[in-house]
RNA sequence: GCCGAAGUGGCGGAACAGGCAGACGCGCACGACUCAAAAUCGUGUUCCCUUUGGGAGUGUGGGUUCGAUUCCCACCUUCGGCACCA
């Protein structure tokens, strides 16, 4: 009789026992190729529910079965712990930050473990510890030194519930709302630091050393947005040079006017005195706009004349100048020039405001066009007209021809332009890693000596945000001295942005306790890069896009080496709660992860994780699913430990057909979970086992225990389901099948090719492409015989009703096709 | 508007590379065990046609092919990203 699975004690147990012996602990060995499996490190948010083991169950999985397969795996964890939303959480609650995340971090760790995952907690590191942002000032220092970062009065993206400013990246949508609170931004013109990703925004679009998602890749290719163009001096008819980007050189001839962004700086100085009053009218009114009314999308084109006129370097034709708040401040130069007859948003523009719509541009398969009539603009390419000399120029010539023009006349030249903007890191809260910068009245900003680091974050800081950098109201910490000069000067008081700490987080685990330097030097020469990196695919334009800038800033200051810190990249998907929506305590559907392993176990949670959904998908959370491997779990228990399954059978003897069927049955799912192991295809694993298990069943009923093949199928099935359910793999391996311990440091087993192979094949007997019939022939049939023994059907001979065959397909193996009629 | 991904039973999802659609599981139905329930085990479970046996069927409409969930074209829907980007 078989007793019943008790997944408490046994967990419970392994957990300490793998703990106690190190198993999972990672050390260097050269003789071993290393394999570097990162998962995204956890953010201490308060809010911790069942979504956050659906990255790192499965994750933990597929490490387990590299490090089966030979590798040195290195599996490490820690935590995201600075930054607003654990400050949020905080002032809710109204808890010390510091208390609030390290409160958190215990709670996490105890239920991270509950997972009985191979972390090696050895190698865990808390961005919050000053040990590490030591190490994140030091970096930014470097930064500093190479002309990596700078301070700049820009106007910024300012999020007025949490009180500070934010990078481009993380405001979203078309609201342009803050990517946490959900708040609209609104700008503010601050003086910030910024880091010059910018510098390496075409590196940053070569992903051929890597092998990440497309999705990914595309999603930085289209933040990163490269365009070519040129770049192009008018003049105002007061000299004063007004430089524009166009992607549309050739079109040069056929603007009709110019438009600035309201804030442009030119804009004071075009407009004319009796302009003057309706100009900033419209400044001021645009300038409200974007900051209150952002949620009005009024795709409606305004602008107003400045009454000052242009030059067009081409042609030296005088142009008007127009403001518009189709123009951004933030794209280009701020400055476009206006060619209706061949960009839609001139053409708008132009129609409403009355101003001329001239062709230069005429694509060869369409009627000649005329501005005055034209419904809208065509932006196609095609032979230029009406444009002086380059008239005449074939439309595959144009670009060209245009740039090699205003080249030689020195009124422009060929220009990128980028969309991505530099990474604006200064945030002015209190729960973040201090910016470790001193300024001087005399010597302006010097850096804080290296071993002066870190600049601690005190903790007697009235904390609550103000819009002020809560280190600028602490009574005395900002007071300090010149590192130059040594007379008094002032600590920068803004804190940096998380993403900062999370962007170097992989190098602090080769040696979190290193004191000479960020990581130890022989650590990453081994481990590093990365070769796995799982997450989720919503940080691809922020931590994902940093952290590539950040190891790339670095190699080019000596620091680190190769051109990507991150070889391999997979997502997930989300899990939702029950009612289909993202988990949040505020919806109240919140699965949590305590009562789940109670109720079930975390090896019966893991393989739900990895059935239950394809991993890049997620999706819903159902309480009821879960039933299928938890009696799966039962089932497998029941078979191992059942006293009848170890010894062989009295009464039945089993044919050699039987062990043979078995054998075939294991080395084939050996074969597809080795495959789906290599490819994140975990729900295909489980469903495996499970068809295997079944077959397994049925071949005890037919006599098969106690046998050599037997024995090989429990062996194997053991193996395979170690990564998967590792407590339960474990006692079964080694309490009940007295097997050396531990399972997890077998080898992966080696398919047998053989055992594999089929004897004979079910051909599908197809009249005219439909399933007609169905028959069990050997593999190795000819094909004249196969298609003999197709013919012979009976069902195949009611179909056909007499009539000659047209044609007779045969794929080996799988069919037979006879075409009539 | 632009870019990308995806549409398969009541549900989650299988189908390696154009060859048996619906593996595996949930749920449901019936049966066994039980005084009973739960658990467990067994059988069934895409839809339609009264059945033996057929027919239809992978978002919709076309196409290529002996054969299409798979490839091509058009469209619809959902999700994600970007968005007056010059």
């Amino acid at each position: 009789m078989s007793e019943n699975y008790n997944h408490a004690t046994i967990e419970n147990k392994w957990q300490r026992k793998w703990e106690a012996d190190k198993l999972y602990q990672a050390k260097i060995d050269p003789q071993r190729k290393k394999l570097y499996f990162l998962t995204m490190l956890p953010y201490t948010s308060g809010d911790l529910h069942f979504g956050h083991w659906y990255p790192m169950a499965p994750s933990d999985a597929r490490a387990r079965y590299l490090r089966m397969c030979g590798y040195n795996v290195m599996f490490p964890i820690g935590f995201d712990a600075f930054g607003l939303p654990g400050e949020n959480a905080a002032i809710q609650r109204g808890i010390h930050p510091k208390k609030w995340t390290y409160a958190n971090i215990k709670n996490m760790r105890r239920q991270l473990r509950s997972m009985g995952a191979m972390w090696d907690w050895s190698r865990e590191a808390i961005s919050s510890d000053p040990e590490y942002y030591r190490w994140t000032q030091w970096f930014f220092e470097k930064l500093y030194e190479h002309g990596l970062a700078y301070r700049k009065k820009a106007p910024v993206d300012w999020c007025p519930q949490c009180n500070t400013t934010l990078a481009r990246e993380q405001v979203w949508g078309e609201d342009r709302h803050c990517e946490r609170c959900k708040t609209p931004v609104i700008k503010k013109d601050l003086e910030q630091w910024f880091f010059r990703i910018t510098n390496y925004a075409d590196e940053l679009l070569d992903f051929s050393t890597i092998d990440w998602p497309e999705k990914v890749m595309t999603m930085q290719t289209n933040w990163i947005k490269r365009s070519e163009g040129a770049s192009v001096i008018f003049k105002t008819e007061q000299g004063d040079p007004m430089e524009v980007f166009t992607t549309r050189p050739d079109t040069l001839w056929g603007a009709t006017f110019m438009v600035l962004a309201p804030e442009h700086p030119l804009v004071a100085k075009v407009t004319t005195t009796d302009r003057k009053v309706e100009v900033e009218a419209y400044v001021s009114e645009a300038v409200r706009k974007t900051e209150i009314e952002r949620e009005a999308v009024d795709k409606e084109k305004t602008g107003i004349f400045t009454g000052g006129y242009a030059i067009n370097p081409v042609n030296h034709e005088r142009i008007p100048i127009w403001i518009a708040d189709y123009v951004v401040m933030t794209y280009g130069t701020g400055a476009i020039m206006g060619v209706p007859a061949h960009d839609q948003r001139d053409f708008e523009f132009a129609r409403k405001y009355g101003l001329e719509v001239r062709v230069v541009i005429q694509p060869e398969d369409i009627p000649p066009l005329d501005g005055v009539t034209m419904p809208n603009a065509v932006p196609a390419y095609g032979t230029m007209v009406n444009s002086g000399p380059l008239t005449g120029t074939p439309g595959d010539q144009a670009f060209q021809a245009a740039v090699k023009f205003i080249e030689e006349k020195g009124i422009g030249e060929f220009a990128v332009n980028y969309r991505l903007r530099d990474w604006l890191i200064s945030r002015q809260r209190y729960w973040g890693a201090p910016i470790p910068m001193i300024n001087c009245e005399v010597c302006g900003w010097k850096p804080v000596p290296e071993d002066q680091l870190p600049v601690e974050l005190p903790e007697d800081v009235e904390w609550k945000p103000t819009g002020e950098s809560p280190l600028k109201l602490h009574p005395t910490w900002k007071y300090t001295t010149c590192p130059e000069c040594g007379g008094a000067a002032e600590r920068e008081t803004d804190t940096m942005d998380t993403f900062m700490c999370s962007s170097w987080y992989h190098l602090r685990y080769l040696s979190p306790q290193y004191a000479e330097g960020p990581f130890d030097p022989k650590e990453y020469d081994y481990w590093m890069p990365v070769d796995v990196y799982t997450g989720g695919v919503e940080h691809a334009n922020m931590h994902l896009i940093y952290t590539r800038f950040f190891h790339k800033a670095c190699r080019d200051m000596g620091i680190v080496k190769g051109p990507e810190p991150m070889l391999q990249l997979r997502n997930q998907g989300v899990i939702l709660g029950e009612d289909g929506e993202k988990m949040s305590k505020s919806r109240g559907n919140v699965v949590a992860p305590d009562l789940l392993v109670d109720q079930y176990g975390a090896d019966a949670l893991r393989t739900h994780l990895m059935f239950a959904f394809r991993w890049s998908d997620g999706g819903p959370w159902n309480d009821e699913n879960i039933q299928g491997v938890v009696r799966w779990l039962n089932r497998i228990w029941a078979l191992f430990t059942d006293s009848s399954t170890l010894l062989p059978s009295a009464q039945k003897k089993a044919s050699l057909g039987v062990l043979c069927d078995l054998r075939r049955k294991v080395h084939q799912t050996l074969k597809q979970v080795s495959h789906d192991f290599e490819n994140f295809e975990f729900n295909t694993i489980i469903s495996g086992l499970m068809e295997l298990l079944n077959e397994m069943y049925v071949a005890r009923e037919s006599g098969a225990v106690g046998t050599p093949e037997w024995q090989e199928a429990q062996d194997i099935y053991l193996r395979m389901l170690a990564p998967v359910a590792p407590h339960i793999a474990e006692e079964l391996w080694t309490e009940r099948l007295r097997k050396p311990y531990s399972v997890h440091t077998q080898p992966w087993p080696k398919v047998d090719k053989e055992a594999v192979a089929e004897e004979q094949v079910t051909l599908v007997i197809q009249v005219n492409g439909k399933v007609r019939d169905r028959i069990t022939v050997s593999v190795n049939i000819r094909e004249d015989e196969a298609k003999a023994v197709a013919l012979a059907s009976e069902t195949v001979q009611r179909f056909i009703q007499g009539k000659q065959p047209r044609n007779v397909v045969y794929v080996p193996g799988r069919l037979v096709n006879i075409v009539v009629e």
